[in-house]
DNA sequence: TTTAGCACTCTTGCTATGAGAGTGCTAAAC
DNA sequence: GTTTAGCACTCTCATAGCAAGAGTGCTAAA
């Protein structure tokens, strides 16, 4: 069988009515609201066909029918229309972004949380990834007697810091010379190539640090591979708000619980980031605790490079229309405001100043 | 009517038995469980004494009864013995404590993690204090042509960092130079110490680089006075644990969403870092969300100096003992690595190296 | 091909009912 | 005076039954 013109309208119709409402969808609703031209037996036998062909569900005979996983798909792939945001959209988005963002942490957060409160859905966040930007500049600073914090320039602005041990007794005046060498040396590279070999070029030198250029060697490859801490989470709360969940404590918990491990959605939000837009409904989600939730994401850019991605979860019986627009939008603005963080930290001194 | 020794035997077996069941106790309960010497009915009027008293609340006739705030406070003022700890948690502790914690960041959220853990309620952290603490080193890092990122080092090994811009024509050289400067004149003072006008000092020989200093001068303070992000809340799900949340919607939401607002919580935990222990039981806590809550606080000390406290929230039917041990042990463990950790980062290198 | 009509199913909300738990009170026992 | 047994009373909670409402599938007619 397949999907006639008029089916089409029908789903579409059904669709919509139960994303706006979250009300299982009769036949009769949809004669009334949405196709008046044809009654409700109609639309009743098409409704039927529909179902047969797996795209609508029945939580129970005599109610209504729902969307199924497929039917969002067609839904996504065939009518979805992104259209351009409102003038108040945009001017909201706006506004958060005009806040006091001096710093990447500032910048995600409320990135996130942006997205959550314009989509009221759960909003994701992947900070740009250190293993694909480039050195700006590495440099030493001495702590205390014995001590050294390594701090890593990137031309995302990202800074790395660690704590190192360091020969007692080398002066800063030392350090800073070993940071101009290393600056020297990985400037432009990406934080990738920073291996031990290759810190060995620079200690050929000054073979009698062997073991401070080790744990140096040591920590830096640890920061390139950091994965701690670098996705951020907003608006988990939010799912109360709909009523699938507030009428349904089992579900929220399970929702909320398998949000709190985030290892397995930084895995999917790292993954999605090779992609500009990925949506991903129901039982397509590989996490079990997504199965009847939907995710969209999409990737920002530094320049021309994808360096992270942001996205939202939420019902699949989701907004996906607004959802897409405000990602598109959004995913732009954290682009251009992390490509221009570090001028816009001028700019703003110039404004104070 | 005073609190003779039985009815306080009365009240502790009930509370004891409501802290464990979460069931309203009968006098049948307390008189076969705890007090077989006496009939139900000779406990029931001490009771009914009891209630009068305000110690005792029924949910409703014929449900058993519930301790009140009150006889909570005097439960934790008069009848709380603080044990020592077993073996088994002492050294789960530990083990947490083991794991890679070479950032403050780490230690923070290590600690969370372990008492919302150990304890099964939510638990909060506040980091240390900037203003607290005293500075170690300041370092101005070059970034790009322009600017530079601004590092602060302190003894609680907290590390502050902003971009700040810098006039186009200062060399590494000449930062490095200034850094030194810096680091003489604040050495050992305490962050709030850093003004303008201390700033001043330094500027004199370098009249020049005006807007700079000013610049300068503006970050530091704002990292001085910066409240964000020093507070760490874990295990929010854990009231799912508690069947007065698993079966009250309506209560799990409010709580959770006033744990999404952090700063009234953050004021309460720096406010209970001048006190070594803190309880504050049902109506006794100032946030309206925490009305049938109960708080517990310790603070932890770096050296002598109090520098944040740790906390947990939990129903007011809390297990006061466990928890008050188990903060009493975890708040001196986490001043400990917290002044150790300098050292620790150095032994952790000596094992790898 | 569309539609009206109708029997059927299933949810939902309401009401009634009985078991169970706990109380307060009284009167008797210690 | 204190303790206890006994009993009537109250309130919750779970269960069952019932009626209304919503939606369906099917049939037969337009």
């Amino acid at each position: 069988m397949e999907l006639s013109p008029r089916k089409m309208r029908i789903l579409k119709a059904i669709i919509d009515d139960y994303i706006a409402t979250a009300i299982p969808v009769g036949s009769r609703t949809v004669s009334k609201k949405y196709m008046s031209e044809f009654s409700s037996a109609t639309i009743r036998n098409e409704m039927s066909d529909l179902e047969e062909m797996g795209l609508l569900e029945q939580p129970h005979t005599s109610a209504g029918r729902v969307p199924s996983d497929l039917a969002y798909r067609i839904y996504v792939d065939r009518l979805l229309k992104v259209g351009e945001l409102s003038q108040d959209e945009a001017y909201s988005i706006k506004r958060y972004f005009n806040g006091r963002m001096e710093e990447m942490e500032q910048v995600v957060k409320g990135t996130a949380r942006v997205l959550s409160d314009l989509t009221d859905y759960t909003s994701l966040v992947l900070a740009p990834q250190l293993a694909k930007t480039t050195v700006k500049r590495l440099q030493l600073v001495p702590v205390t007697r014995g001590t050294a914090l390594v701090v890593l320039v990137t031309d995302a602005a990202v800074v790395k810091d660690t704590i190192i041990r360091v020969p007692e007794n080398m002066t800063s005046d030392e350090l800073y010379g070993i940071s101009e060498a290393l600056t020297k040396r990985f400037e432009g590279k990406s934080i990738t190539d920073i291996t031990a070999a290759s810190i060995d070029e620079i200690r050929r030198d000054m073979a009698e640090h062997k073991r401070f250029f080790e744990s140096l060697a040591d920590a830096l490859s640890r920061s390139a591979n950091s994965d701690s801490n670098d996705m951020v989470l907003d608006g988990a709360y939010n799912i109360f708000h709909h009523p699938e969940y507030r009428n349904d404590m089992e579900r929220a918990q399970a929702f909320l619980m398998a949000l709190s491990t985030k290892d397995k959605l930084q895995e999917m939000m790292t993954r999605s980031t090779r992609w500009e837009f990925t949506i991903t409904i129901g039982k397509e989600n590989e996490m079990d605790a997504l199965k009847d939730m939907s995710v969209v994401t999409a990737s920002y850019k530094l320049g021309d490079r994808p360096m992270g991605s942001l996205g939202i979860i939420g019902p699949t019986r989701m907004d996906y229309n607004r959802v897409v627009r405000l990602l598109n939008y959004i995913s732009r603005t954290l682009g251009e405001v992390m490509s221009g963080m570090l001028d816009d930290g001028i700019k703003k001194d110039e404004r104070d100043g």
